[in-house]
DNA sequence: GCCTCGTCTGAAAACGGTTTCAGAAATTGT
DNA sequence: ACAATTTCTGAAACCGTTTTCAGACGAGGC
C-alpha cells in the first residue's frame, strides 16, 4: 500500500540503505545487481521530498503566465516545456489573470517550491521579480520587463520594431489615418508597440488625432469596443494596428457587425499570427514573432542560470519578429493613384 | 541569504520550535504575538519538503494534457486551476504531445511528486491510468476513458450526442452526401464522434462510402489532407463533419486553396466553438462545449477523491454539448426545393 | 495553603533520503 | 606471506518539519 522506501529496498537487496543510495547516485558497488532487481521488484522511487529537503533542490521550475488561454502564452508554455523535459524537471503552472496580487500570491507560494522561475510579470511595476530576487532564487522574464527593480535576465521581442513595421507597411499602401487599439500601456508589450506605432507615424510627419489611440486593455472585450468607438467617429482611419492577437478578435468582430468591409473599407494589421488568421476573409496581416522559440529560449537560459550560481551577469534578449503581408491591408478608399497601383502589383 | 527555518524564528521569538510549529497550525499559544512578529520578520516559510517528507502530503496535483496549444486543453488548463487557486494545491503541468510512451514518462515522473492527477491519456489502451491505480494515487480523467483498465472518476462529454446533432443538422439541410474527418479512433472522442456520426446517417437509412470517413488524427495537417481527399473525389461530398478544432482549421485552408465555397458548394460543422469561428467568413457552425467548466468539475472530483480517501464508488459524468448554427451549412446544390427553402428561412 | 486538574511547553523521535567518517575488505607490490 | 594501498561498506548525522510524550505551570476547589 505504502510507497516502498530505500530501506524496503535495502532489507531486499541484503545491504545498508547507504549502499543502496550510492548505487541509485551512480557509485560502483558490489551488490549492484542485486539492487537493481530489488528496485524493480518493489517498484522502488527515491521520495523527492526527502531528497529536496537534503539537497535543497526542488527539481521543479515554475511558470507563471498572465493567461494559458492566450495562444501566445500556450505557446510559450510549451516552448518551455519542451526544455525541460530533457533535463529532468517538471513545472508547476500558474495563472495570474493579468492581476498583480493574485501574481504576488502565487509567486509567494512558488517561490519556496522551486529551484527557478518563469515569470510574465502582469504589470511593469510590480513587486514580483524583486521578490524573487530577494528570496534568491533565480528567475527569467518572459515578455515583460521589470524596469523599476534590477536587472534580470530577459527574453522579450521587437516590439517598438514590430508596430513600427506594422505601420510602416499601412503607410506604404498610402495610409495616413491610421489608429491604433493599444495593450495595457503599463506592460511591456503595449508600451512598446504604443511608442512603435507613435515613432512610425512621427517618421512621416503625420499627425495623430488623440482619439486614434484607443485603449483595448489587451482582452478581446476591449478590442471590440474600440473598433467601435474608431468606426463611430467623425473622420474615421482608414486603417488600425491592433496590438495583440485577442483584441484584434473583438475587433473584427466590431467590425463584422459594422458590415465594414476589408480591405476596401478598412486596413488591418494584427499583433501575433495564429493557425485562423489565414483562413479569415480576407486572411490577415501580421507581426509575426517565434513564440515557442521565446518560451524555449526563456527556459534554456533559466537552466543556465541555475547552473551557473546567479554569478554571470544578466543578459536581456530580444527576438525579431517579422511581418506576415495577406490580404488585410490595401490602398485607402481616397488614396492617391500611385499607392493604389503599387498595392495592386503585390 | 538561505532561507531562514522554523529554528531560527523560535530563537528570534525565544520559544522552542515546537511551540512555533503549533502556532502556525493554528493553536492557541502564549507567545503568539512575538512569533507572529518574528515570522513577519525574518520572512519565514515552511519548507514544503519538509513539510511534505513528514505528512506523505505534497499539497500539489498534476496536470496532463496531450497537447497545451490546443485551446481545449488551455481552457481546461485554466478551469482546472481557478479551482485550487482556493484550496491551496498547486499545479504541476505536462504535456504528453499525445505519446505514449512520453505519456507513461511523465507520469512515471510525477506519480510522487503529487496527491493526486488530472489526466487526459493519449489513448484509450494506454496503462498510466492503472499504473495510477496501483501507486494508489487519486485520479481523475478527462474528456478520454480508460476502458481497459478498472473504473475510474472520468469528466467526459457528450460526444456521440454532439456528432450525431451535428450530422442531423447537415440532414435536415437537406444533404445526404456527408462526409466526416474523424480523429484518432482509439481515442474517446474520436470514437464517439465517429459512432454519433454513423448512427445519425444509420437512423436516416443513409449508405455511406467508405471514403467519406476520411482519418484527419486530430491534427491541423491531417484535416488539410483528408479535405483535399475529399474534394477530389469524383462524387464528392455536399457537407462535411470535421471532429475537432484543429482538423477544422486544416480543412477550411483545405477548402480555401481550392474554392470551394461554403455554403454553397459545401457545408461544414466543426467540433468546439472558437472565438474565431464567429468571424470566419462565413461563420462557422459548431458544437459548443463548456470547456472550462470541464476542467473545473475535474478539479473539484479529484479534489473530493483526494479527501475521501478513495473509498466512494468512482463517478462518469457527462457533459451536454450544444449546436451553434452559424452561417456554415445551407442545402446541397442539388437539393430539392423543399430543403432549399426550408433552410433559407433559418 | 495544598491538592487536583487542565493548559501550555520543550525535548526527542520520526519522515526518507544523502553524505561524512572510520573501519573492513580487497588489491597491489615486494 | 606481509605491509601499504585502494576500494567498498555500514553507522550515524543531518536536512526542516510535525507530533508524541512528559513535565511545568497556573487556576480553581477544598
Amino acid at each position: 500500500m505504502k510507497p516502498p522506501t530505500i530501506f524496503d529496498v535495502a532489507q531486499e537487496a541484503g545491504v545498508s540503505v547507504s549502499t543502496v543510495s550510492r548505487h541509485l547516485r551512480g557509485d560502483r558497488v558490489r551488490a549492484a545487481e542485486r539492487i537493481s532487481r530489488a528496485v524493480a521488484q518493489l517498484r522502488y522511487r527515491p521520495s523527492p521530498a526527502a531528497q529536496s529537503l537534503k539537497s535543497g533542490k526542488t527539481g521543479a521550475v515554475a511558470l507563471v503566465v498572465p493567461d494559458i488561454t492566450n495562444p501566445f502564452f500556450a505557446a510559450v508554455v510549451r516552448g518551455a516545456e519542451s526544455i525541460t523535459a530533457q533535463g529532468g524537471h517538471t513545472i508547476f503552472l500558474a495563472n495570474t489573470d493579468e492581476s498583480d496580487t493574485r501574481e504576488a500570491e502565487v509567486v509567494e507560494d512558488l517561490l519556496t517550491r522551486v529551484d527557478g522561475m518563469l515569470l510574465a510579470p502582469a504589470s511593469e511595476d510590480n513587486p514580483s521579480p524583486q521578490r524573487l530576487a530577494d528570496a534568491g532564487v533565480p528567475t527569467v522574464l518572459i515578455d515583460r520587463e521589470a524596469p523599476s527593480t534590477g536587472r534580470f535576465d530577459t527574453v522579450l521581442i521587437d516590439n517598438h520594431g514590430g508596430a513600427r513595421s506594422a505601420v510602416e507597411h499601412l503607410l506604404s499602401n498610402g495610409h495616413e489615418r491610421i489608429a491604433t487599439i493599444a495593450g495595457t500601456v503599463d506592460s511591456t508589450p503595449g508600451r512598446f508597440r504604443l511608442e512603435g506605432y507613435r515613432a512610425a507615424l512621427d517618421a512621416h510627419s503625420i499627425e495623430l488625432p488623440p482619439e486614434f489611440v484607443q485603449p483595448g486593455g489587451f482582452k478581446e472585450h476591449g478590442g471590440y469596443q474600440s473598433m467601435l468607438r474608431l468606426l463611430a467617429l467623425p473622420d474615421p482611419p482608414t486603417a488600425v494596428f491592433v496590438a495583440n492577437n485577442t483584441m484584434t478578435i473583438g475587433a473584427l468582430r466590431a467590425i463584422k457587425d459594422i458590415g465594414v468591409r476589408i480591405p476596401d473599407d478598412l486596413s488591418v494589421v494584427g499583433f501575433d499570427d495564429h493557425p485562423f488568421s489565414e483562413i479569415l476573409d480576407p486572411p490577415l496581416t501580421v507581426i509575426d514573432r517565434p513564440m515557442e522559440e521565446q518560451g524555449a529560449l526563456a527556459m534554456r537560459m533559466l537552466l543556465s542560470r541555475m547552473r551557473n550560481d546567479s554569478s554571470r551577469e544578466s543578459r536581456r534578449v530580444v527576438l525579431d519578429v517579422r511581418l506576415i503581408e495577406r490580404a488585410s491591408c490595401g490602398p485607402p478608399r481616397s488614396a492617391p493613384m500611385g499607392a493604389r497601383r503599387q498595392a495592386a502589383r503585390i
